[in-house]
DNA sequence: ATGGTGGCGGAGCCA
């Protein structure tokens, strides 16, 4: 069972880019990021042209997130339940017996800005609310666009990306931390103890062609799934490809 | 310190 996470910013450039991707790698689930379309707009015909069914909450410009799955999607949750706000960044659902979780991570744009403080209350809420749902379900996947790199291996240069600068600041790497003691791994991190593999370039600078990324796009798994994990990797194909989104496709396996 | 690119929407915001 491949599940896979990918902000495609904006389904509506990148739908082509996702149906190549989908037919090529075959996916079992993936949740999207940053689809930037309202839900009656959403593609939903067409990726179930693919054998693909969807759930999605999305808005206009910004954010929106989707999951789809091979099959049923089930006991389908949108946003953080007790957290309400304008944002869609979270939507859940059961698929084959294993609870998915997709969040599109606030940004947080710098440091001390009111939307870094933001993103610390949204990432606690998020983590309220997963302390819950990994007691309800064990069998627990939570990926997406974080946001946050882990630590220094996820990183292009360490020097710039410290423990001040966003992405990689204390308080948003002992948030993850946190999200990680409820009984969650990073299945990359698992599947590959010593990868170096980015999830996201910049489209300045020619950030892609000289590998100056950061690895930003996780699938986490629980404990109950940890023993199941046969791989885990990152696509760097669709990001090689025309007009593409500027994160790549995050994956992990599990046999079953 | 600034601006570099891209999406959306049609100027400026967000990333």
């Amino acid at each position: 069972m491949k599940i896979a996470s990918w902000n495609v910013n904006s389904l509506n450039v990148r739908l082509p880019h996702l149906e190549q991707w989908l037919r090529a790698f075959g996916p079992d689930v993936v949740g999207l990021q940053e689809t930037k379309l309202e839900d009656h707009r959403f593609p939903d015909e067409a990726l179930a042209a693919l054998g693909y069914r969807s759930v999605f909450s999305g808005q206009k410009t910004y954010n929106g997130v989707a999951i789809l799955a091979r099959g049923p999607l089930q006991d389908v949750v949108v946003g953080i339940p007790g957290f309400e706000h304008e944002h869609r960044r979270a939507i859940t659902a059961t698929v084959d017996g294993i609870r998915i979780v997709n969040l599109y991570v606030v940004n947080g744009q710098a440091v001390g800005t009111d939307k870094y403080a933001f993103k610390l209350e949204w990432l606690a809420a998020v983590h309220a609310w997963l302390a819950q749902e990994i007691r309800d379900h064990p069998e627990l996947v939570v990926l997406g666009d974080f946001n946050i790199t882990p630590d220094a291996r996820d990183v292009h240069d360490p020097a710039v990306w410290h423990d001040g600068h966003i992405l990689s600041s204390v308080a948003e790497r002992s948030a993850l931390r946190a999200l990680l003691d409820l009984g969650l791994h990073d299945g990359y991190r698992l599947a590959q103890p010593e990868g170096t593999e980015f999830s996201w370039w910049d489209y300045r600078q020619a950030a892609f062609r000289r590998n100056l990324g950061l690895r930003i796009d996780l699938t986490l798994v629980s404990d109950a799934l940890r023993g199941s994990v046969v791989g885990a990797g990152i696509e760097r194909e669709p990001r090689t490809w025309e007009r593409p989104s500027d994160h790549a496709p995050a994956w992990v396996e599990l046999a079953r």
